[in-house]
RNA sequence: GGAGGAUUCGCAUAGCGGCCGAGUGCGCACGCUUGGAAAGCGUGUAUAGGGCAACCUAUCGAGGGUUCAAAUCCCUCAUCCUCCGCCA
């Protein structure tokens, strides 16, 4: 949610925001009329109110035989109150639902345009060229026995998986790294739930323009979260954080469950894109004005995830018509990806300012107060892009898969050998 | 699933339908006292919105209702605790 004050104040910037981002910007005057109203209406309920208030004093400080006569316009002036209390509730609700659909204003460094208008930051590593033809992850998590994807969706359906063996090794590795590292960065670690009330869904964004991909249990009013962000972010909803102690920083480990609508025939071989995985997930509570730095911080961490793992990656600035609507600037690494020839999605970082902290009324307190907080997001790993990345990287001729020096030690090994 | 109890200012508690935005203790901040500290004493100590300001308005788990007036009465819901049942 952005702040209606500093809207106010800078309509034309939050109109380039909305403009940047293929948006409809004239919210923007529909908000600021609307708002216009909305005080007019609070101006009329306070003034009644206080009359009320006054009156009511009155009668108390009446005497018995006196209060019959007193309370005679007295009941007129309740029915005024009450009124002008429902037309500024109502003025309140609609300035609100106006606000919300509002994304967050830009940061004036994002690359403005579509899906494909992103820029390249950075190449680490080079691609290795194969001295024989590279197997996907599919044939190579047959081989190793490590992926079952036909009996995933004979029983859960399609996008579906079994990690067995090697492949659930690998996962529980993968954990093991990314926990043992985000400790050493000074993360908390969180099992967080994955089950959440509408309130932490809503506050975190994932109802709007993605609720399409949300799993929702109706009969109990409850949602599968699709990353840890969720549960993390709204941890501390309706809480007010010491300012000495940001940066908070938590590594959340869950399952993210995702609908996947709209994806029909995309990625539909492998584990690429499935409805459930394990992520860990960093998520940190920051001084706004310390944003920016936090981000580029949750940044390296990803990439020197990218590098222990040895895969070739590049860093993508994500244009502003691909980011969420939370985000005011995203970051992606994309991991080489040999069998398909292209660089891929397999860790994001965004910066959601206030913008979520808003929404979910978390704030700080330092001497001048309280304030919005900044939150913002990383992956520090999504298992099965991982998996697909290791073992297609990593690959040898006869289908055994290095593995890369970081997880030896979790695996007790240096290679994943034929089943 | 059934029966009770609870939810008030950072924490602990008090609170008759009007004098309660709310007392007390602890904590915290500032001051006095002291060579310095502790103790003691004094003062202050919520959040949000509107207004240039004085000030006004809202908030006692949430949402409704009764009333001229609700922390206080009624209804619904949420969470927590205790007991019973059931399952691990």
């Amino acid at each position: 949610m952005i702040d209606i004050k500093y809207l106010r104040e800078n309509p034309e910037v939050v109109k380039a925001s909305q403009k940047g981002r293929g948006e409809d910007e004239s919210i923007v005057d529909k908000v600021l009329a609307s708002d216009e109203l909305r005080r007019v209406a609070l101006d009329i309920f306070e003034k009644l109110r206080a009359e009320q208030n006054l009156f009511s004093k009155t009668v108390a400080a009446a005497k018995a035989e006196e209060r019959p006569a007193l309370l005679e316009n007295a009941k007129e002036l309740a029915t005024a109150v009450k009124e002008a209390d429902n037309k500024r509730t109502e003025l309140e609700e609609a300035t609100k639902n106006l606000v919300m659909q509002l994304s967050n204003v830009l940061d004036p460094n994002a690359p403005i345009g579509g899906e494909a208008d992103f820029v390249v930051l950075e190449h680490i590593g080079t691609p290795r060229t194969f001295d024989f033809e590279p197997k996907d992850h599919v044939e190579l998590g047959k081989l190793l026995g490590a992926i079952d994807t036909e009996r995933g969706a004979k029983v859960a359906g399609s996008r579906s998986y079994y990690l067995t063996g090697s492949g659930a090794l690998l996962e529980f590795a993968l954990i093991n790294y990314a926990i043992s590292s985000a400790l050493k960065a000074g993360f908390t670690p969180v099992i967080p739930p994955v089950l959440v009330n509408p309130a932490a869904m809503e506050g975190t964004g994932f109802l709007g323009q993605a609720a399409e991909n949300v799993y929702r249990i109706e009969k109990d009013d409850v949602y599968l979260v699709g990353t840890s962000e969720v549960p993390l972010a709204a941890m501390h909803m309706d809480e007010v954080l010491p300012a000495e102690k940001l940066p908070m920083r938590y590594a959340g480990y869950s399952s993210c469950f995702r609908r996947e609508a709209g994806t029909y025939g995309k990625d539909t071989r492998g584990i690429i894109r499935v409805h459930q995985f394990d992520k860990v997930e960093m998520f940190s509570f920051c001084h706004p004005d310390q944003a920016k730095e936090e981000h580029a911080r949750l940044l390296q961490w990803e990439k020197d995830f990218l590098d222990a793992m040895e895969i070739p990656y590049r860093v993508i600035d994500v244009a502003s018509g691909d980011l969420g609507s939370s985000a005011n600037r995203k970051f992606d690494i994309e991991a080489w990806i040999p069998t398909q020839n292209a660089y891929r999605e397999v860790t994001s970082t965004s910066n959601c300012t206030e913008f979520q902290a808003r929404r979910l009324n978390i704030r700080y307190r330092d001497a001048d107060g309280t304030k919005a907080i900044a939150t913002l997001n990383g992956t520090l790993v999504a298992i099965p892009r991982m998996i697909v990345a290791i073992l297609e990287n990593h690959q040898n001729a006869d289908g055994t898969v290095n593995i890369p020096k970081a997880l030896q030690p979790f695996l007790g090994r240096d290679r994943f050998e034929l089943v």
